[in-house]
DNA sequence: ACCCCAGTGTTAACGGTGCTCACATATATT
DNA sequence: AATATATGTGAGCACCGTTAACACTGGGGT
């Protein structure tokens, strides 16, 4: 019977549990604060459960940001879907209002600690994301492959440096105006 | 007499030793093969030892960093000193080369991990080594503000993307080349 | 219906880490 | 010279990721 009561010995999809559990102290702690101790505690399994489902740490990092790829792209879509006026700037936004509202997530998904060489997971998931980002924004992108870098660079570059703080936001100012306004000045 | 024979049980100055010998440990191996007992023993003295001029790991990442943006700053300087005829374009590309000279050491400058909140010491030093570099470029910079948030942007940007092997150099490709076509592509 | 076995979870322990404390030693001060 | 302060040592703590040996459990083949 392990229908009521409490615990099962199973746990039933731990490994999905994991991932959301994860996501979570990721999103509030950072990668630094996600410990596989307190992770497993936190799905109410021992703290060696989660090598039945993960080869170590870093595989499930590499599966956070993983995800964390795929709703990048996912987001991205969703707004080209709407199909914008000016695509490239909205897709600008998009992609630095994710990083804002993802940090952790984000951080995660550009950390050095994960490097692609030796993790191909990771390195598909985040060519699939830019591949669709590239399909998206094709038709403006003709102008060439150096523009098409310059703006990405720019879009990134944005991202990180409102992520950690360089780029001051003056008192009053509004923060989307702001982005809008950089990712307008080509 | 601790001048011949071997090891003194005085240093001399192991802060500096410790920060030099931790310069290179980073630059060879990464912020995460950066471990205390290891440093210590290549300086050749206890594990302890570095706790009495380091209150902890982080501080001495700190440390590290901030001697970055020092160096970083006179970089900049150096190059601006040479009064070259496009000073925008070659500040970027100076800006790029040094984080990929200096890869490891550039990103722990910008390393999450040292959350600039609670550690005033690197934001100080890093609002100085832009601060002398707005300077710098100050005179192209009447522009505007979101002109010069652009620019830095995407400089920035293209640093990281390349650090990350994100953007692909492409076979028998000049990365040099490149760097400066994108920013020369405003 | 049974068995058993592959999958999943547990407990205990290992090595390594950052860090601290009590103590030893060298340098500076008076 | 005597003492105070700074600096280095050695042992050990708590914690971490990880592994090994064992326990439970559900499903498939006979």
């Amino acid at each position: 019977m392990s229908t009521l009561a409490n615990a099962p010995y199973h746990h039933g999809n731990l490994r999905q549990a994991l991932l959301e559990a994860a996501l979570i102290i990721l999103d509030r702690e950072g990668e630094a604060g996600l410990g596989l101790r307190d992770l497993a505690r936190a799905v109410g399994v021992s703290a060696a459960a989660p090598y039945r489902h993960f080869d170590s740490r870093a595989a499930l990092l590499e599966a956070l940001a993983v995800t964390g790829f795929q709703r990048f792209a996912a987001t991205m879509e969703a707004v080209a879907a709407t199909n914008p006026v000016d695509p490239m700037s909205a897709m600008g936004k998009t992609y630095v209002f994710f990083a804002l509202e993802n940090a952790n997530l984000f951080r995660l998904m550009f950390s050095p600690q994960l490097k692609k060489e030796g993790r191909p997971g990771l390195k598909m998931a985040a060519d699939a994301a830019f591949e669709t980002l590239r399909h998206i924004v094709g038709g403006d992108i003709r102008a060439g492959r150096i523009k098409a870098l310059a703006a990405w660079a720019k879009v990134h570059g944005l991202a990180i440096l409102l992520l950690d703080g360089q780029i001051a936001v003056r008192a009053g100012e509004d923060t989307e105006a702001l982005i809008a306004e950089i990712i307008g000045s080509l």
